[in-house]
DNA sequence: TGTAATATGTCAGAGGCTGCCATAGATTAC
DNA sequence: GTAATCTATGGCAGCCTCTGACATATTACA
């Protein structure tokens, strides 16, 4: 990695940790671009390259996570019924979690305060979210062998994953540790398992 | 109801119908409210005093939706597994679509096109989303004499109900009539049902 | 008909976002 | 080490969404 490279990713977490100070510091609404650019030292213009809209400042995380669940799914034994390979995605996003840094937790936590705070903000997540669902609607109907455009259980399936997802994260977030929200995540994962008839996602 | 009253509405239609149109024609982003606007004989600042926003546009049906959900909720006894009562919910939103006039589906088959058409726009409509199942959270958690704050499972049944009605609605609409969207709901309704364990919604 | 309430329009302006072009900096080849 | 090249940044102008403030027109009511 150049200095080019290394520098790019200097600046992109030094706007990125400004952004999210100055957001619970005064609010996501009334903090403006100019201002998250000028606290990370850098012209309006620039925040724009880095991120392509304010939004993308608290929905970046997403693409990492898309990134993980789609890669436990190609893991994952084709004949698994799909809504367990997709919990193993989402535990595989857990461990994720646990096992970064302490800078990132520290991020993934202002995150979520971030979102709980801001049901606005909140439901850009879940937008967000929808892109990742039809990523992943795709996936699932390549593994189960079937066409996307065709069959809705395909779709059930992965809407009730990602609904489990949502509710798993949604409530634990304002206060308590990483430890405590992955462990509440993982009891969400559980009741959703233990809560769908088995075989249902099978054929 | 007054001449003011009849105006209002009257206006409130004649700009939703030219907004829809232009956007059929030329696509949402590409279009402006300041063409709406004058499509409609109104002028920008008057648009903002219908609609809160460009988008409030395409999602408005969500408000009369969320409202006969919550109405056909306070109709269902108490001691209805409270996933059933959403599907009744659900289904009253159905009857309401299948009831309605020729103007009004004529305007709901425009919706659906402009939603499956742009992605991001489902998404937004998804965000919408968001609003209503907090609502329905806090509905079905005083039905089951629950806190919301703290009852998870309460989440998840909301979830399930809210990813269920996404689902049917969304593929089915690229043509078909409303009876066609209609039935494909229904189905999708009877999958949800089958693919959770019975008993699993009762506390 | 006159007065109060409300709807509309005009104007000015903030803020998000983008294209364009010049410049400063890093990289590569020689 | 220097020259040529590639890329990151900044500045500027501008579009678009949305809002507040104030003036004017329209409707409602007494």
């Amino acid at each position: 990695m150049g200095l080019r490279e290394r520098k790019k990713e200097k600046t992109r977490l030094a706007v990125l940790d400004a952004a999210l100070d100055l957001f619970l510091e005064q609010g996501y609404e009334s903090t403006t671009v100019e201002q998250i650019a000028e606290a990370a030292d850098i012209s309006p213009r620039t925040f724009f390259r880095y991120f392509t809209s304010k939004d993308h400042l608290v929905l970046w995380f997403h693409d990492h996570g898309e990134e993980i669940i789609l890669e436990t799914l190609a893991g994952r034994p084709l004949d698994e019924p799909p809504f367990t390979s997709l919990m193993h995605g989402l535990r595989a996003v857990l461990a994720d979690v646990e096992s970064s840094t302490d800078e990132d937790t520290g991020r993934f936590l202002k995150l979520r305060r971030l979102l709980d705070a801001n049901p606005q903000l909140f439901g850009r997540s879940v937008a967000r979210g929808t892109q990742t669902e039809h990523t992943l609607a795709e996936a699932i109907a390549g593994r189960r062998g079937v066409d996307p455009h065709e069959d809705q259980l395909t779709h059930l399936i992965v809407a009730f994953a990602m609904s489990t997802m949502r509710v798993g994260f949604e409530w634990p977030c304002r206060e308590g540790t990483v430890t405590e929200i992955v462990a509440r995540m993982r009891e969400t994962i559980e009741l959703a398992e233990r809560s769908l008839r088995p075989g249902w996602d099978a054929s």
